[in-house]
DNA sequence: GGCGTCGTAACAAATACGGTTACGACCAGA
DNA sequence: TCTGGTCGTAACCGTATTTGTTACGACGCC
């Protein structure tokens, strides 16, 4: 699977704004974010940015600017995130078209959507279940 | 996500040989059923190659040669041929290792992969739950 | 007005995926 | 024994995706 780590490093990015604000500070950088993380400040600020449309994020600019929750850890869930961050589905039919003449190429297609809907509910219900808060709860558990 | 249609693919395939053998043929050729895929004759070999590793086809070679099946169609769950055919996981985790000296960067991993190994399971249990006997199935009452 | 940060475009490198060509291995049948 | 059809697999290409990087204008507090 081509699988990759928008949703690992969304998340990440969101829980170390929540445990930074709740130390006090108003804003996080998209440095500091990005230090955490260990890559570039940019990959964090364009991940933001579609989590900020999604509504899980809000930004300040000019001086004294940065990125702020814009609900609780505890109100966001890691579909949440799922669903800002990932566009597509998980497994994709075919490239080209079957043959139309055939009779597993006609039905092919709508037999395994029907198993591929289900497959991607199930997956939603579980991301579901996950908050942001459970997942920092967790991080501080094993310190 | 980066979704790929292998899992399609070699469903499609398997279903085409359990339909073709039920009609009285003994083997399928790579080039058969690259027909009602539409793709190259080629990228059903690797597949079934890999099918055949995970024990679910067979090969017979030289004159008369082609593909048949090594186990029923109500045999065989489409978590067989997802684990036969994909490699890896859904979700990964980070490229690079995150900041060892945050308590976000050293739990995050841990906390996220207790997760994932929930959405692993629960799309095992979707597709556990369908064979290609049931595909097929699916597909003839739509014709 | 200056400084620090966001927002975003543009580009590069690495990887993955599917398609294609090529060719030796294999084996039933003539 | 030869022949023809198919498998098995390597090699390569084009495209798309992902991630990292540089660059630069927009913005707003001081």
């Amino acid at each position: 699977m081509s699988a990759n780590s928008r949703l690992t490093i969304a998340a990440h990015a969101l829980t170390w704004i929540g445990l930074y604000q709740r130390r006090g500070h108003e804003v996080a950088t998209s440095e500091q974010i990005a230090t955490s993380v260990n890559t570039n400040p940019v990959v964090i600020r364009r991940l933001l940015a579609q989590l900020s449309k999604a509504g899980l994020a809000d930004s300040r600019r000019g001086a004294g600017a940065g990125w702020m929750l814009a609900r609780d850890l505890s109100a966001i869930t890691l579909l949440d995130v799922y669903e800002a961050v990932e566009p597509g589905p998980v497994f994709a039919l075919h490239r080209a078209t079957p043959d139309p003449e055939c009779v597993v190429g006609r039905g092919i297609g709508p037999a395994l959507t029907a198993v591929y809907d289900g497959v991607e509910a199930a997956l939603r219900r579980e991301l579901a279940g996950a908050t942001l808060e459970d997942v920092l709860r967790d991080i501080l558990k094993a310190a």
